[in-house]
DNA sequence: CCATTTACAAACCGAGCGGTCGGTATGTAA
DNA sequence: TTACATACCGACCGCTCGGTTTGTAAATGG
């Protein structure tokens, strides 16, 4: 046999990058297969149908990427300075290309929240653990921090904040813009201290 | 004749409602045609193509309803209460469906930006002025605020905050997270001040 | 009053979509 | 060698899409 798990691999990646640039629902199968080299019957081996398609991109590819993105970010000992230094990063980092392309789970939340009911169930589980994990570890070094803080509402607005960054980047095309939006959301979480 | 006008004016309207809820490129011509109960050949008649009638959509509903948001709410002896008072009543008024259904220019934004260029120069115009009208406002008001603040990042700030809500809301089709996060945006806005 | 334009209606077109299906090649185990 | 499962191929299906063409009744200008 030839290598099955490489091919059901490799459609997961091609899609998942399909996915990113296009969306769910504008992602052509036929694109998908001229891409991988493979032929129809080969997916649909492999995956019931393009939402099953969808939701193991989500939770193969996406998912693991989200959490080993964020995690390393709070999970130090100041997670002030660590949520700071992960932001600065990013700015450095991306591409003004990156930032039009946006966040896979951010971009499909958007499109496919009010779609798909599947689709909806991952991402918000996702974005609590997320949440979880921002709250957690702001709450864990609290005594340095301001008084009287929701430290969840924080964590939300942060994500929220994070996010609108990208879209508003995107009609601009303009990486300044992402990091002049950036820069102001480091200084409302150095605020956050006392 | 029968009332072109009302016609066009009618198209308009059921389309800016459908591009809302289903976005751009998901939107049917057909859908749109049915619930005006018109015919092809009258669509055809006043518009070139889907993305023409996207565009009137855009320049004739959405950008007048956008500013019209807007403007009272920093046009005001103090932008800062103005704001306040401006979000507090969107979390007042807002249903669960309106979040979930999001911001139709921010929508717009996130899904068409990146594949047609028409839209995303005229959603980049209506986001400039936006981030004018909020940033001249504040400077208007320089004396009452902190010293060394970036105006223009401030507003940037705040627009992607607000939009970044939206999408957050989506997945939880759940109104207290929105309003969570405009609540911190509220505290963040209030520290403006001296 | 008639010719022309306007404002639609309705039939139709090709392309592309997701998905199905019969068949084939390649492996393993009896 | 037989028997069967897995992995994959590619033609084809029904359907919807945006868009075009043709036809026609109502309004308008000369």
């Amino acid at each position: 046999m030839r290598d099955a798990e490489a091919t059901r691999r490799k459609i997961l990646e091609v899609a998942a990058d399909e996915i990113h640039q296009h969306g769910f629902q504008a992602t052509s199968l036929s694109i998908i297969l001229k891409r991988c080299e493979i032929s129809k019957g080969a997916l649909y081996h492999h995956f019931d149908n393009k939402l099953e398609l969808g939701y193991a991109v989500f939770e193969e590819i996406y998912t693991p990427m989200f959490i080993a993105t964020w995690q390393p970010a709070v999970e130090v000992d100041d997670p002030i300075m660590g949520l700071i230094k992960f932001f600065k990063d990013i700015c450095q980092e991306m591409t003004c290309d990156d930032i039009v392309c946006g966040c896979p789970i951010n971009n499909l939340c958007q499109e496919m929240s009010g779609v798909d009911e599947g689709f909806r169930l991952r991402i918000l589980n996702m974005q609590q653990q997320l949440n979880h994990l921002i709250a957690f570890n702001l709450q864990r070094i609290a005594s340095q921090l301001r008084n009287d803080l929701d430290f969840n509402q924080i964590a939300y607005f942060i994500v929220s904040s994070f996010h609108g960054a990208y879209s508003l980047s995107k009609s601009a095309k303009n990486k300044e813009l992402f990091d002049k939006v950036i820069a102001e959301l480091c200084i409302y979480i150095t605020n956050l201290k006392k």
